[in-house]
DNA sequence: GGTCCCAGATTTTTT
DNA sequence: ATCTGGGACC
């Protein structure tokens, strides 16, 4: 059998077609079997939430490597997360065996593409040991280039810039192709000196982010034919996950590398794309026909996750969006609860509600670990974190904190990446003084300033420095001390094990002392965190292979044994399925997100409606949606109407009840709330169920303005009115001489004028009245 | 060079 | 409310 890594020895020869019999067909549907067995040719696959994708994927997979196909190293098949890689390879080789261990080219598109620019890496003008920068990398690297420009940092963050370059990216725009206007995208037409000399200064760092990985090996491809046609014939078969989240730089490269063989295969679901914000193009999706004339479509249309109910409820809401492919999910399942939905009066009260739901489940015998939470934005996880804490319902936050970007983890890793390899400058300065040796500004200004006049890296500039009498005797030997330390530890790097290095290093520079000595309250955690990462270190053969995981991954995606219910945000919980699904804060302007609202217009909307529609589909048996009344965001206390996600449930499948906070009193009209015709939900006098120290401003006033209003608009009102004057605590007594919704334009006495929300003012003659409530 | 304080910002997330 | 980054001050 030929070595699968090497190109030169595979060209286009395969192993010889065996007519093996095909017992991992058993048991798909006649939808799926198409799935696995339409090998020629451009095959898209329609596959709706919980049809079995994966399934049909990864049998589609065994299928061509069992049936001799392809060599395991002719078979391209990208994810996006690292997750879905490592399920893939897992589920194939249950399938396949050993086989599945030689399928270097199974991976996510940034690891593939890695793959590939190390082995072509001088043709884009980079060494093959080049350095993936994290976006904290970027972003500091991005800032020094600012500087650099005189660009007034405040008004033009390098944070927003970053975010800029990362779109040209997403759109495979090289600084040449850059269209003349998007230079205004940023600092009055800069934009385009700036990403030039940030390309350059990656070039100059032997350095890459992640938009490079995909856009330099769509540029190598272009520019190097001969290369192309390498890979081109090299992939037979190509299958794509998710292909609904691919943006333009991953089609183009897909389109590229499929036009040989045209054994393209991409999986994808139009209805749960959610990534358009960064970048991600449905319109992938939706003209693949066009893009790969003569492709099949199949549809993958039975669900075998949930009841009918929730099928229908989520169907019926997905069917308000304009421009789906379309498809029909059906179920063989029986009924099983309706979705229920709940008004409750504020955040508090859901989450106390949701604590009771999820403990009277847990009593009749559900375990936590099927049970979810799924708040549209991460704040909302606090209203929930307390309430469970006192309680003692145990929680998992899922994909809230990244392990790899936690700080103390990034450091570590930075003393690591140094000793690997030295020329590592952004690293370099990282850790240049952490923990606090005594080499602030002075010191590292020294070093730039030699290894810029003498071309060197940091770290060979910086010993020069330490030689030197450029700095005083204490910054001085402090320095050498480091670069000493740098050196011994270099040469153990092939006396021991990258894990025992690691534990030298953080005990000898000082990091592990310096958090021992913090005193703050998340010192411990950070310690333990190191402690993980050495263990995790573990699982890797080398230093080389540990730093290459750490730059491409973010999880520490260690699921812990213990039973606990599980709180996400909607987009974490993609491809995730639970039995029961609470799904609070349906309310205008948090789902769908006011920002979504203001500036995406109806495909920004939709794209929240797929949202909601993904969080139905999540759940087996039972669905919980909730809406609040009001809620505190960022300290400010909103009246919210229902979420018209909810409008579009349909009633057969669902029921709709109010918490008793809200019909205790008698405020709460049930009756309203089932009657379609009095939307949003009513209530004579909005007089909270109760008060406690918190609650520290009941939001009487903006409640009475909303509570007449029958048609869902998307922003709240104020009643303010231009020319009415008003006081504030910070600013005093002021005119009011502008409204945009909720945002006053006042001209206040003593302060001049000033943009603030209106919550934060009052009438004038009411001053001193309405606040210090509770 | 280090510490303290204030202003400003705060959707969604991968790699 | 809470966190971060920058600038002023010791």
């Amino acid at each position: 059998m030929p070595d699968p890594f090497d190109l030169d020895t595979l060209e286009s020869q395969s192993p010889a077609p065996a007519q093996a019999p095909a017992p991992y067909l058993d048991g798909l549907n006649d939808q799926q079997k198409a799935a696995v067995l339409a090998i020629d040719g451009p095959v898209l696959v329609l596959a709706g939430a919980g049809t079995g994708k994966t399934r049909a994927l990864t049998t589609r997979l065994a299928h061509i490597l069992g049936t001799g196909r392809a060599w395991p190293g002719q078979i391209l098949a990208v994810t996006f997360t690292n997750k879905a890689a490592s399920e893939m390879r897992e589920r194939v080789g249950n399938l396949v065996g050993q086989a599945v261990e030689g399928m270097p080219w199974l991976g996510t598109f940034h690891s593939v593409c890695a793959r590939i620019l190390r082995r072509h890496a001088e043709l884009v003008g980079l060494r093959s040991n080049f350095t993936i920068l994290d976006t904290d990398d970027q972003i500091r690297l991005i800032k020094q280039l600012i500087q650099a420009e005189n660009i007034d940092e405040k008004r033009w963050p390098a944070r927003v810039f970053a975010g800029v370059v990362d779109q040209w990216k997403n759109k495979g725009l090289t600084p040449e192709k850059l269209p003349a206007d998007d230079a205004y995208l940023f600092a009055d037409g800069k934009a385009i000196i700036l990403y030039k000399a940030y390309q350059a200064r990656l070039r100059t760092l032997n350095a890459a982010d992640f938009g490079d990985l995909l856009l330099l090996c769509l540029t190598l491809f272009m520019d190097n034919p001969d290369v192309l046609a390498d890979f081109q014939r090299r992939f037979k078969y190509i299958l794509v996950d998710e292909y609904q989240d691919t943006n333009v730089a991953q089609y183009l490269w897909l389109r590229l590398l499929a036009q040989k063989h045209q054994n393209i295969c991409c999986v994808g679901d139009d209805d749960q794309s959610i990534y358009g914000w960064r970048g991600a193009e449905v319109g992938n999706i939706l003209k693949f026909e066009d893009d790969f004339p003569g492709g099949q479509v199949i549809r993958l249309e039975r669900n075998y996750r949930s009841t009918s109910h929730i099928l229908g409820a989520a169907s019926g809401l997905i069917s308000a969006n304009k421009g789906r492919l379309g498809k029909t999910l059906w179920t063989e399942a029986n009924d099983g609860d309706k979705v229920s939905v709940m008004g409750v009066w504020d955040g508090e009260e859901e989450a106390r509600n949701i604590g009771d739901q999820i403990e009277d489940l847990k009593r009749e015998g559900d375990s936590y670990n099927e049970m979810a939470i799924l708040v549209r934005t991460g704040f909302q996880t606090r209203e929930f974190e307390s309430r469970f804490d006192t309680i003692g319902i145990p929680y998992r936050l899922v994909g809230l904190q990244k392990f790899y970007e936690r700080r103390e983890v990034r450091d570590a890793v930075a003393y690591l990446r140094v000793i690997y390899q030295q020329d590592d400058d952004l690293k370099f300065e990282r850790i240049f003084n952490l923990p606090k040796r005594g080499l602030g500004d002075v010191a590292l200004q020294a070093v730039r300033t030699v290894a810029q006049s003498k071309q060197l890296t940091l770290y060979r500039a910086a010993r020069m420095v330490a030689e030197s009498d450029e700095l005083r005797p204490r910054a001085r030997n402090s320095l050498k001390s480091l670069m000493d330390d740098f050196d011994r530890w270099r040469k153990l790097l092939n006396d021991m094990s990258h894990v025992e290095l690691a534990e030298i290093v953080l005990d000898e520079s000082g990091y592990t002392s310096m958090l021992q000595h913090d005193k703050s309250a998340d010192a411990p955690g950070r310690l333990d965190n190191l402690q993980e990462l050495i263990r995790s270190m573990e699982t890797f053969e080398n230093m080389a292979e540990f730093l290459e995981h750490v730059s491409l991954a973010t999880a520490g995606d260690d699921v812990s044994q213990d039973d606990q219910v599980n709180i996400m945000t909607l987009h974490s919980a993609k491809g995730l399925e639970y039995d029961n699904v609470f799904l609070p804060g349906w309310e205008e302007g948090l789902f769908p997100h006011q920002r979504a609202l203001d500036e995406g217009g109806t495909a920004a909307l939709e794209e929240e409606r797929r949202l909601a529609y993904v969080g139905l589909t999540r759940a087996r048996r039972k669905a919980f949606v909730s809406t609040a009344a009001n809620r505190r965001i960022y300290n400010q206390w909103q009246a919210s109407l229902p979420s018209r996600f909810i409008e579009e449930l349909p009633l057969d499948h669902v029921t709709r009840e109010a918490a008793i906070g809200l019909s205790q009193g008698g405020h709460y009209q049930e009756s309203n709330f089932d009657d379609t015709e009095s939307y949003p939900m009513e209530w004579d006098q909005p007089v909270p169920p109760r008060r406690t120290a918190r609650y520290r401003r009941p939001p009487t006033k903006t409640i009475q303005s909303t509570a007449d209003k029958i048609s869902f608009s998307t922003k709240s009102t104020t009643d303010y009115a231009i020319g009415e004057r008003v006081f504030h605590q910070k600013f005093g007594y002021g005119l009011i001489e502008d409204i945009d919704v909720n945002k006053l334009e006042i001209n206040f006495d003593k302060a001049g004028t000033k943009r603030v929300l209106d919550s934060f003012v009052d009438p004038a003659d009411q001053a001193g009245q309405t606040d210090q409530t509770g």
